[in-house]
DNA sequence: CTTGACAGCCTTGTATACAAGGCTGCGAGC
DNA sequence: GCTCGCAGCCTTGTATACAAGGCTGTCAAG
């Protein structure tokens, strides 16, 4: 059957945070088109809707491209993040035990992905945490919200994270459940503002926002004014990662 | 000469929130390419990022329309706001003066607007104070998630505001920079969170989630259950306002 | 007079054709 | 040998053509 363009736009994000596809991939329209059986037209569509929502960009005739968020636009998306997600447990009065339970339960399978050691579904799931706490404390559109934020801040990862502290990540978790239980709502608030602080903490802002960033150091200045100038990219490098895999993706 | 997508895209949405087209309106491709002088392909994009960012909606092979919240929606936009503004004020430390300035000068404006009694304007600036919050306090993330919530209880105050209560909202604005300003942080979020409750309480959420609903009171339940399943529509009705205003826009 | 069905029109949905511009690789000139 | 320029290919950008389905207004039957 067809793939719809909602299909399509799942499928794409979905194997962007699975780590499947890593931010500065190309995205060509032809190719998405074969892929998925459909003409150009409705991956446009698809890539136009993630452009929205800020995971993919276009770069005029060069094609699409999966965000690679700057510093700046990382530091961004974690005060975001600290913002909405405090906010959430500060405005929430108290948490229904059923949402409790299926909090708790969320922690577990987290350490148990750790403990199996399955990379994949791991950081993942880490993300999940926060959009199941929206989800059962906040809306519809707040979780909409903190998904996006999520995907971003994963990518943001996968760029600029140099050590995985899963099993920390996860142990913040269940410190945060922890005070929701005890009705402690203003520490859990506070619990989650550390949380993503330590995340951001431990990410290397100054590494790779572009792979030139090294060279840079051993050259003048004034020899990249010359050269630099022809380059249309706002922030992110947009050079297309790893030439040497051209068929990552499933073909 | 040609405009863009993006011009397409903040011209209507600029239209929708100054009021100049009503939640429930009809906004047929066709007729806004001839209107903008472009192809059908760039308003579909134009209405395709609107609609990922809940301001329009299409019904399938009836048009797009004006988002018209329902009143679980109207309340879910309300509650998002309350998270995110108040997790805005309790997570900043302290507020730079020039900050309270262009602040300050932004309650004048509405004050003047309002005494001057300028109806069109008034809606927008309201709105325009959160924002403006938004970005001098948080970031461009912040900012844009800010406007589109904005733009959403913009236009559910269009569709369930009974009594215009202008003059208390600038009132509101003008105690939360005051608390801004004496450095309590605390209680301007708390300011904040009364000030969008009582936008949200002075609504009539019962009122006009459709017009059928009056008439739905006078009949039995079972005489609708024949007639109403045909209707495609999820939540909101998508009927097209005021069919005797043919060209409310310029045209 | 009311009601039901149907035809025509008008709308969006989708694909495709063509235009415009960037990138790569080759070749000529220095 | 190295560099600069150019041609061809490949990509996205845009318009247009056609398909599919909803809506309206008319006409006929009861």
């Amino acid at each position: 059957m067809n793939p719809s363009t909602a299909n399509i736009e799942e499928a794409i994000l979905s194997a962007i945070l699975a780590g499947r596809i890593p931010p500065g991939t190309r995205l060509g329209e032809q190719k998405l088109a074969d892929l998925f059986g459909v003409s150009r037209t409705r991956v446009r569509e698809a890539m136009m809707r993630l452009e929205t929502r800020g995971i993919v960009q276009v770069s005029a005739r060069r094609g699409w491209f999966v965000v690679e968020p700057s510093a700046d636009e990382a530091r961004e998306a974690f005060q975001t993040r600290r913002v909405i997600e405090t906010g959430l447990l500060q405005t929430v009065r108290e948490v229904p035990p059923p949402v409790l339970a299926s909090l708790k339960e969320h922690v577990a399978i987290e350490r148990q992905a750790i403990e199996t050691g399955d990379v994949s579904s791991r950081a993942c799931l880490l993300g999940d945490f926060h959009i199941h706490l929206a989800d059962a404390l906040g809306n519809r559109m707040l979780t909409e919200i903190i998904r996006d934020l999520t995907a971003r801040t994963t990518l943001i990862s996968m760029l600029y994270q140099p050590t995985e502290k899963a099993a920390e990540s996860s142990h913040d978790h269940e410190d945060i459940v922890a005070a929701m239980e005890a009705g402690d709502l203003a520490a859990a608030a506070r619990l989650m503002e550390e949380h993503i602080g330590k995340v951001e903490a431990g990410l290397d802002l100054s590494a790779k926002p572009d792979p030139l960033a090294s060279l840079r150091e051993l050259l003048t200045p004034s020899t990249f004014n010359d050269v630099a100038p022809s380059m249309p990219h706002a922030h992110g490098v947009a050079v297309p990662h790893a030439p040497h895999h051209p068929s990552k993706t499933e073909d």
